[in-house]
RNA sequence: GGUCGCGUAGCUCAGCUGGAUAGAGCAUCUGCCUUCUAAGCAGACGGUCACAGGUUCGAAUCCUGUCGCGAUCACCA
């Protein structure tokens, strides 16, 4: 039983003794610093159940807990809040217990059979990634990472958008001025180089537009008109009907954005199990509508339009079919989701990573699997998050107000190795060591800048100030990570060495106490869906740590015990950061 | 206009299902490298928790309203 339960169960029984009611709950928390003691008992709420004096009922509480669990050792009432001071033993006791834990904090035995898919990422197909694009990848990946180390099965995994006027637009412009170049011939990423041609598309589109209202068309008429966009739109027709020139040039294309994609994907080190592709699954949600049609979920309209009726549930009615027969987006992801469920049968939820824009479309959706009866449909969730902003307002690609992602990563990466280079701690290390030095600093700044915030949260992020590499910063936590292992270089780092009774120095409480912490807080970020608390837990052990580390001596310990108990808490310490750090998808290097 | 989200120090953010004197970082200012990595530590300065009511022993936190910012309400995706 864990020292929380014992203390509840006692506080139970010693109102019950005392005062002969009983008590439903109890309250505990960590005592603040200012107070003497480690865990608190709130008195104020027995109030309800017991008439009386808060002190004195705290007094008595406190003393029945110190005479009968051997752990609290000693205990005083401030107010109504009663305050225990826990044994080192306790504390020694636990640290004993994990410190050769490597996997501590994680659940590795399944909680149940039931898989949750994670889909994250999700690009366009005709334009590079930008920062938005980052903070949805990174969001997808770490959140995937946390629900695996919660104890579930996760499939990651994304939908890309490869089908649509939008990428037709950018096959048009380089048919017409592309002049057979590839990412060969120019030595541009596959993605930069379709991105530029969905610029050129929007750029002559303009130009045409200018030119047709000056022949005096209005301005709806002439954005109707412009021979380009007819252009794209007769491709999207032979791209639906299997035209195969346009289609071997739709796959040529998509291709070489694939590539791309790759290439920023590892970059950034995240993964997928499966990727599905709308032009695979833009079709599928046609069956399961008419199957929702014939058992009433659905209803259909005069003109053929198929509607399903959400004002029951405070919402409109929303189209799935168009009147014509064909499929719009809703459509779509109903198909899909289903479509998953066939391909991964043990899935019992699925987590969408999609901007906040989104949020009612998905609200509609899951409602509407709901109403298709499927099991799993409870368990959808819409891991929703805010705009990346900059000082000028919203990313625009094709007004060139982004932030691409490759540039910012490579930017990030030689700030990270200018800071260093002053710095010079990476004496001995061979040109390619230092490069991958310089690279985890870079990604660990702009990964944790970007995940400590709640995702709900909109960015704003200004290019002129550069992301930190002080403070709060994955920086700091990353060279918090290579004292430590400084520190184990030198101390000759003896894991199995047994710790039996030392006196434990205030800063040493306190970091087992934030240990202690770390498996709840990987279960909150995961049922939240948030790295942010991660982050913020890993900050704060990390404050602490340095805390300790400038406060006490390690190897001046009094003791050879002591400091060999010094050095396993810090090479615990130092795998908790590493450990909460993969949960980010931040690596941690061993020097900096 | 309806719906949803956000509003905490000059700036960027924590603050879990209500608990003690609202916390960090950046910026500004003081100290600390002849001892384990100073991307650090110790400290100072900085607040009408948007505003107004309500619920109660107690509210930044819960409820209602107002204001501000953003998103969304397509036979677009």
């Amino acid at each position: 039983m864990s020292l929380q339960r014992t203390i509840s169960e006692n506080v139970k029984i010693a109102i019950h003794a005392l005062y002969g009611v009983t008590l439903e709950s109890v309250e505990l928390q960590a005592t603040r610093k200012e107070f003497e003691g480690d865990i608190t008992v709130v008195v104020f709420p027995m109030l309800r159940v017991v008439k009386g004096d808060p002190v004195q009922i705290g007094e008595a509480v406190g003393k029945y807990l110190s005479e009968n669990i051997t752990d609290v050792e000693d205990y005083n009432v401030v107010k109504g809040f009663l305050n225990l001071v826990i044994s080192d033993t306790y504390y020694l006791d636990f640290f004993v217990s994990i410190k050769d834990n490597e996997r501590f904090g994680f659940v590795d035995s399944l909680k149940d059979n039931k898989a949750v898919m994670v889909e994250y990422s999700s690009p366009n197909t005709n334009k590079p990634l930008h920062l938005g694009h980052i903070r949805n990848i990174l969001l997808g990946y770490s959140v995937a990472e946390i629900i695996k180390a919660s104890g579930k099965k996760v499939y990651k995994t994304q939908i890309i958008n490869d089908r649509g006027i939008h990428i037709c637009k950018s096959m048009v412009a380089w048919n017409k001025f592309g002049e057979g170049e590839t990412p060969e011939s120019t030595g541009l990423k596959g993605d930069k180089l379709v991105g530029n041609y969905y610029v050129k598309f929007d750029q002559v589109y303009k130009e045409q537009i200018a030119r047709l209202i000056e022949d005096g068309l209005s301005e709806e008429d002439a954005k109707k008109e412009a021979p380009i966009l007819i252009e794209a739109q007769e491709m999207l027709r032979k791209w639906e009907s299997g035209d195969t020139e346009v289609v071997t040039l739709w796959k040529m294309m998509n291709g070489w954005v694939y590539d791309g994609f790759d290439q920023t994907y590892n970059a950034l080190g995240v993964d997928f199990d499966s990727y599905y592709y709308e032009s695979n699954t833009y079709l599928l949600g046609k069956d399961n509508i008419e199957e929702g049609l014939s058992r009433g979920v659905f209803f259909k309209k005069e003109d053929g339009s198929v509607w399903c009726d959400l004002t029951e549930d405070g919402l409109d009615e929303k189209l799935v079919l168009r009147s014509d027969g064909t499929a719009v987006y809703m459509t779509q992801d109903i198909g899909t989701a289903i479509q998953r469920v066939k391909d991964n049968p043990d899935i019992g939820g699925m987590i969408y990573t999609v901007g906040n824009e989104q949020d009612y479309h998905f609200k509609v959706l899951f409602l509407i699997l709901k109403k298709l009866g499927y099991e799993w449909a409870k368990n959808l969730h819409h891991l929703s998050y805010g705009m990346v902003d900059l000082p000028s307002g919203k990313m625009k690609s094709r007004e060139g107000t982004v932030v691409d992602a490759d540039d910012l990563i490579d930017e990030m990466t030689r700030t990270a190795e200018e800071i260093s280079q002053d710095l010079g701690k990476l004496e001995g290390y061979t040109k390619e060591e230092k490069a991958g030095v310089y690279n985890k600093i870079g990604l660990g700044a702009l990964k944790y800048y970007i995940l400590k915030v709640d995702p709900k949260k909109r960015i704003l992020f200004n290019p002129e100030e550069s992301v930190d590499f002080q403070g709060n910063t994955g920086p700091f936590i990353q060279y918090t990570h290579a004292r430590i292992q400084a520190i184990l270089r030198k101390a000759d780092f003896r894991k199995s060495e047994p710790i039996s009774s030392i006196k434990l120095h205030q800063k040493e409480k306190e970091l087992i106490k934030h240990l202690e912490l770390y498996p709840e807080i990987i279960q909150n970020a995961a049922s939240e869906l948030s790295p942010a608390l991660i982050a913020n837990y890993t900050y704060d052990l990390v404050k602490s740590y340095n805390s300790f580390f400038q406060n006490v001596s390690i190897f001046g310990a009094d003791s050879e015990e002591e400091k060999q108990f010094r050095v396993q808490l810090s090479g615990s310490v130092g795998n908790t950061i590493k450990s909460a750090f993969s949960l980010l998808g931040i690596n941690v290097p061993e020097r900096m």
